[in-house]
DNA sequence: GGATTTATTTTGCAAACTGAATTAATGCGG
DNA sequence: CCGCATTAATTCAGTTTGCAAAATAAATCC
């Protein structure tokens, strides 16, 4: 016999620093008092006074003026609150024809956000630093902080980013592979930075400031040009095995189905995406198709004509429902999560029939058990992204500085 | 602003005591010395001295004669060992013709096993308990120990079960259905009692006595009547947000697909299970079929002819080899586990076309990242069941004879 | 104004660990 | 066979961490 048991230590048994835990949670509430963080924690009330006295003198919590106080008798409580200008991230999205960024104090409040067109395609390493320095800069400048304020980056794009290495394995927006942009970043601007792919940066914007904000397992489903999925297992977003993303557009939805973009056949992608719906825009389009036009503009074409009674154009959205239906059944079925999150740009076309995909969905599942999964829309700002990374940023920031040893200085 | 960042609590903050992490250490090594824990945990040498001391005079460790000693001076370790009699919990798996069940010691010996056949088909509460009762009796005779040596029971069986309320949902070998079965088996034995569906029994002894002992992510897939899934998510068994099973066999594969059992269309079960298989059976045998067979014997008629290169057997079972290779690759491309673990009864159908599978199943699988999915095909041994089933009983009664208050008496 | 109630701080105190010094057990080289 | 180097384990004094309970603070209720 040679033993028995997991070999690996979980995760749960390296636990964060309890000054950590209390300042996320009055991070995670906004405000919050001691006596909330006693019970919170299951902490004692006495220790609650210690550590938020050093959080206190460290800088990074301040009290704020007596709550409103509605009912109650007794001594009332004292709020305390983050000090939102002891520091500050930023979190950027990379896409295709237009990067954005948001610049975050450490409450997690927008500062400011902006947004720069940039060359399309696939670019150089270079074009991609240069790109992101000008839109940090453009950031900076209209919020009035310097370089130096901020204290972590985080960046969300599209293709296959290895986060623990920094590396991009793949992008649509690069032209090299393998490139560590995390470490060429983190050079050029003097900060740590954390870089992941865009699904998981919309996943993050869900967890720490939308609706999975309360729920420890979700999928967050997202259907741009292609299609993405992000999961959130036990509160944490979860990145696999080897780093990558969790592909839900390129998993088979039909054995020997039609021609997807990565070259396989029958990917869910290959019947939802953007070109799946364009590839039969001509048959219902007729003489209003123009061969110039882009996808985005056959799409739109293609939409206002269904919304007007063209049958063939019904249909085509019709059946990327189905297949988006189908899609969703199988991660039901595979993670059983309490919520989906849709979103993506092309929700929009998805909205006059979005009653019938999550019909479809819960035809296409197993409900001898209880709870059905819920499923959410959500709309679809192009800041959240950026938001997204700027989570990333965040809990990169707040485990360095507070989770550190930096004590008092 | 109302704060930002998960309002749950992650699991990591509710870290474990140190001296169960020591205990399970020792278990997990087999053999362990106390420098050995030093370095594994990451604690101080007078800690390890203190815990094992506390864990030997609680009757839990002790120690092993000095260590073989290859290599290396210096005073030798002395190597630490978990005390087998300290205590004992049975790993039962209920089976739709016939129980089987483990008596393992403290450090997860099988010290005995039994089996008995049971009635078929949908039974009654009284009918599984009784029939539970006996196959525990059965074993404790063969083993010579009593029902006051059983500290655990860990129960598994084939249907929709709430591990979380000890409830089963739904059962093939149950009649009723919202059973508190586990409530039920705990009065009558008078231990505590954990109970699960039997994928992730599978799972759970792939976990503690197989190759996922190393691995922090893995899947393990199961083709038996049906098609299970049960996933390991960093080193600990994931159940998904409703408790419930993860259902591969009802993933989609084809939309408006084969009927299945469960009354949808296009189930990756209605390809490749019993039934997906025997249901074209006629139509291979030809007149060496016999409507009166059961399933098995038709699945072993149609394996036999398949190889001694009756083609249309063999098409039967290539096409279920490629739909396998469709879900798995949708596996693969959802969690990007590193490894996946076929089991099941009926995959010595599949070892004549394995590679294919694989093969498919790589095809199906996009590889931009680096490593692929590592694949193993374990042999399907019926104790197997029953053993994942002691380890569900071994680490709840861990966690309450270590990981409770229960000090040195 | 005093009783009551709830929040926070103060104050020992106990447990949990660490680090350094010490003791223990062994191999190695002469 | 005897030190010496080397690694393992124990001892013990000292920290750190967090708790429990008492003390203090600030409000409401009558």
């Amino acid at each position: 016999m040679t033993g028995c048991g997991p070999l690996l230590r979980a995760p749960q048994d390296v636990p964060r620093p309890l000054r950590q835990q209390v300042f996320e949670f009055v991070r995670a509430k906004g405000h919050a008092a001691r006596s909330d963080i006693t019970h919170a924690l299951g902490i004692s009330a006495g220790s609650a006074t210690t550590l938020t006295a050093d959080l206190i003198s460290a800088g990074y919590l301040r009290e704020f003026e007596r709550q409103p106080r509605g009912t109650g008798r007794g001594r009332p409580k004292v709020a305390l609150e983050i000090v939102p200008e002891a520091a500050h991230v930023i979190g950027i999205k990379l896409a295709f024809n237009r990067h954005s960024a948001v610049l975050v104090d450490f409450a997690g409040n927008v500062v400011a956000s902006a947004s720069l067109p940039s060359s399309e395609g696939r670019r150089t390493m270079d074009q991609v630093l240069d790109e992101t320095e000008a839109l940090v800069d453009k950031l900076l400048k209209k919020s009035g902080k310097s370089r130096s304020d901020v204290l972590s980056l985080g960046i969300g794009m599209p293709g296959i980013i290895d986060h623990a290495t920094g590396t991009v394995v793949w992008s649509s927006i690069l032209q090299t592979r393998e490139e560590n942009l995390r470490a060429a970043l983190s050079g050029r601007f003097d900060v740590p930075v954390s870089l992941d792919n865009d699904a998981n940066m919309l996943t993050l914007a869900e967890l720490w400031f939308g609706e999975g904000r309360t729920i420890s397992d979700f999928a967050v489903v997202t259907v741009e040009a292609g299609v993405g999925m992000g999961l959130v297992l036990g509160s944490q977003l979860y990145r696999g095995a080897h780093g990558m993303g969790l592909e839900l557009g390129h998993t088979k939805v039909q054995l020997d189905g039609a021609l997807c973009q990565c070259g396989q056949r029958g990917c869910l992608e290959a019947y939802i995406a953007d070109y799946a719906l364009t590839r039969e825009a001509g048959t219902a389009l007729g003489q209003g198709f123009d061969r110039a036009m882009s996808h985005e503009e056959i799409l739109q074409e293609l939409f206002d004509r269904a919304r007007t009674g063209n049958a063939a154009a019904e249909t085509i959205f019709r059946r990327a429902g189905r297949y988006l239906s189908l899609g969703l059944s199988n991660v039901v079925q595979l993670f059983d999560p309490a919520l989906i999150i849709l979103s993506g740009e092309r929700l929009q076309y998805a909205q006059f029939y979005a009653d019938e995909v999550l019909d479809g969905m819960r035809k296409l599942t197993l409900n001898e058990g209880r709870q059905r999964c819920r499923v959410a829309i959500n709309g679809w700002d192009d800041l959240v992204w950026a938001r997204g990374a700027s989570a990333l940023a965040l809990s990169d920031m707040t485990d360095r500085l507070i989770g550190g040893e930096a004590r008092t200085p």
